[in-house]
Formats: C-alpha cells, structure tokens, sequence
DNA sequence: GCCAACGTTGGC
DNA sequence: GCCAACGTTGGC
C-alpha cells in the first residue's frame, strides 16, 4: 500500500534561513538543522518522507507567515551540528553512536502566489483547528492535514506545485 | 522588550 | 516520580 503524501509546516526566523535564503542554495535544496525539540524530532526522524510538502514559515517577524512550500528531498539522518563545538546547535550531551538531533533535507518548489499572514490563518475557519494557530503552540517542526494545505493554497491563490 | 506558554532539568 | 526553577519560543 503506497503511503499518502504527508503535509508539515515549518517554522524559520527570517533573520536566521529565510525563504529566500533557502532558494538561493544550489537547487533550492538545504538541510533543516538546529530543530531541538525531541517532539519535532520524532516527526523528523520518524514521519517526515521524500515527496511530503512543507510549508515555509516565517516566525518572529511583523507579521508572522507562510512564505513558500518546499519538498522533502531526503528523509531523516543525524543532525551533524549537534557534534560541532563551533555551532550554535551544538549538544555535548548527544552521543553519535546514538545521535539524538535528526534533520530532513528540503527543496524550495514555489513562493506563494502571495504571503498568508497568521492573521488570515486565524481568521479561516477551514483553518480553526490547526495546530500553528492553538494557543500556546510552540513546535517548530508540525503536520498539517491535507485539507489545511489546500485551504492555505486556496487562501494564497497559488497551485500545487510540482516537483523540481 | 514583555511575558504567557510550555519543555527541560535536577533536587528530593 | 513529583514539581519548582529555569530557559526558550514567539506573538504582541
């Protein structure tokens, strides 16, 4: 039985990988490293698959909002900064024959057709239950249903994109 | 810069 | 295993 497409969101502060900085590596493609939080790790590790969309996220700006969607290009492998001292994502504490930080590798595919902020997100009902807009939500690294997806695409006037 | 929410740490 | 202290996230 092939397994459905997955759906996630990602969250990135622009000052630090922004969705343009993402579509300026070689192909679009980067590894999303520094995720911290052994809840988005499991999804990392465990769920995230090659072809699963991702929603680009931008956080801690005015205002927050999807920027883009990318695909997973490369399912979960160690997060090599952990075992680098000179990274802000270092873990002393990890120990790589039993690495504890996992990271996907994603290929930016298209901008939206425009910005969805996080009030638009709020405000469409389709979207009342999605994780990104619950008080208090704090993952960096969520699943999104496929019909969250394609109420955002709807929002944004954007389609589908294909592969790379 | 403030602060609510919430994950992690570590003493007991 | 409880839970207070602490650190971080991220909207505002």
């Amino acid at each position: 039985v092939a397994e459905k497409r997955g759906y996630w969101l990602f969250k990135s502060e622009p000052d630090v990988h922004s969705w343009d900085m993402q579509c300026a590596l070689p192909r679009g493609i980067g590894p999303w490293d520094g995720v911290r939080n052994y809840q988005a790790r499991n999804w990392l590790r465990d769920e995230c698959r090659v072809g699963d969309r991702v929603l680009f996220y931008h956080s801690n700006c005015a205002p927050p909002h999807i920027a883009g969607i990318c695909e997973v290009v490369e399912s979960g492998r160690p997060d090599p900064t952990q075992f680098d001292p000179a990274s802000a994502y270092y873990d002393a504490r990890s120990d790589p024959m039993r690495p504890r930080w996992y990271l996907v590798e994603v290929q930016a595919l298209a901008a939206l057709g425009r910005i969805v902020s996080l009030d638009e997100l709020r405000a469409e009902p389709a979207l009342a239950s999605m994780r990104l807009v619950q008080r208090g939500n704090r993952l960096s690294v969520m699943p999104v249903t496929e019909a969250e997806y394609a109420a955002i695409l709807a929002l944004s006037g954007t389609e589908d994109p294909p592969s790379r």
